[in-house]
DNA sequence: CGAGCGCTTGATTTATATCAATGCCAGTGG
DNA sequence: CCACTGGCATTGATATAAATCAAGCGCTCG
């Protein structure tokens, strides 16, 4: 069965206007901008957590490192995905951005002092935790359960309903990143997606594979039976 | 370095109190208890999230299943714990007594008109979400990128600091129930703490391997140092 | 236009899964 | 109370999915 409807792909999607917050009404939030080239940090795991991110364009990863260098992805941010957003005083993951990217951010503790009197903002703070511990709890599934086939289905099924226009599917990130979030390496992920070209379930355009693939509406039905 | 204070232990471990609530001066919430026998499910995956749940005694599986019957066990709920806590309507996970349970539970619903005007219990609500979530972000490491070796180390830690009486452990859990919580075979698991035992990092009690294990403080410093 | 990076594909290795046998303890019923 | 039974754990042998090692190709960009 494919799920696919509007209010699955939006619950993760918040913008800061969802979160209840609204430049011109509070003028206690500061909204700036900040571009990242390329492959840069934006903070670093266990650095305090002094702003809150919304991506306004481009793309970042958020991962941990073993100290044997071995990556983890959490989460990718894809435009309009706010992340940085820490209970506690520091940041958990490192993030990067994945290509040139935007994005505007939020002292947090203008934002804690926000939610202290509004009970709006206080509810949407809980929503976007519980919903980025309902992702993580899917993936500690597809980590620890699924086979290479299943977990890049299910990850392009993840990024079509994020951030397809129209059936074409342009992935910001490298084959190695795309591992590192599923917890394989990049070989495997290049032979997953090779099988799925040959079982016809994906086409990519252009004479080589590279980063762009159609995914139309029988295509998507078959990923989702593989995911499982 | 073996990092083991009392903050880091309790911060898990919520009980019902430190949520805000209080039998005596909030009337609406109502404690039950209820006995669960071991094996029999708690609820499942899906069903309407009606109760939050503290064990009183016992331990408690919480787990996603994929069609095949492959299992993921997200987290296991030991004597203090709250589960069952969801922002939406539905259970994410089916859980079930491991051993002979008692909890005492509170209707969701009542739970939630409290928060509503007490900013206290709402703070909680978030704190416990965000705990559940930095569990889930660090097991998508273990499980994403761990050797079986380092998961075992991992999970003894965790259950060290959970659930010790003066460096026993006596695991509540059957080997395949930590097989999947770790992503293994419960063979894999077995070997794992076998060759922990002729390392001398493990000490069983009893002629057998059933349950209980030894840890004085060199042997956490050496299980540390594998989990990486 | 050349260099290098990212990707694919093939050959081989390896960690873990699977299959299989056996042992031990706990609980049950005679 | 003891013998039997079944579940759980360990251990060994083998299979396999994915990792590792390796080569080559083709964009992209400097």
């Amino acid at each position: 069965m494919l799920v696919r409807n509007a209010a699955d792909a939006s619950s993760r999607h918040h913008s800061l206007r969802e979160l209840g917050l609204n430049t011109s009404s509070n003028p206690i939030i500061s909204l700036n901008e900040f571009t990242y080239k390329k492959g840069i940090e934006i903070y670093g795991e266990k650095e305090p957590a002094e702003y809150v991110y919304q991506v306004k364009s481009g793309a970042v990863r958020s991962y941990k490192l073993l100290s044997d260098g071995r990556r983890q992805i959490g989460a990718f941010h894809l435009v309009g995905d706010i992340f940085g957003l820490e209970n506690g005083s520091e940041h958990r993951f490192t993030t990067e951005a994945i290509v040139d990217t935007t994005v505007r951010l939020v002292k947090r503790q203008s934002l804690e002092l926000v939610a202290e009197g509004d009970a709006m903002v206080a509810r949407n703070l809980l929503s976007m935790t519980a919903n980025n511990l309902q992702h993580a709890e899917d993936h500690m599934l597809l980590l620890g359960r699924k086979t290479s086939l299943e977990r890049v289905a299910a990850f392009l099924l993840e990024m079509d309903t994020r951030l397809t226009a129209a059936g074409i599917l342009a992935l910001p990130m490298s084959r190695r990143d795309i591992a590192d979030y599923l917890g394989l390496t990049l070989e495997t992920v290049s032979r997953a997606l090779s099988r799925l070209q040959d079982l016809g379930i994906l086409g990519f355009i252009g004479n080589t594979q590279r980063q762009i693939m159609l995914l139309d509406r029988h295509q998507l039905a078959a990923l989702d039976d593989l995911q499982n």
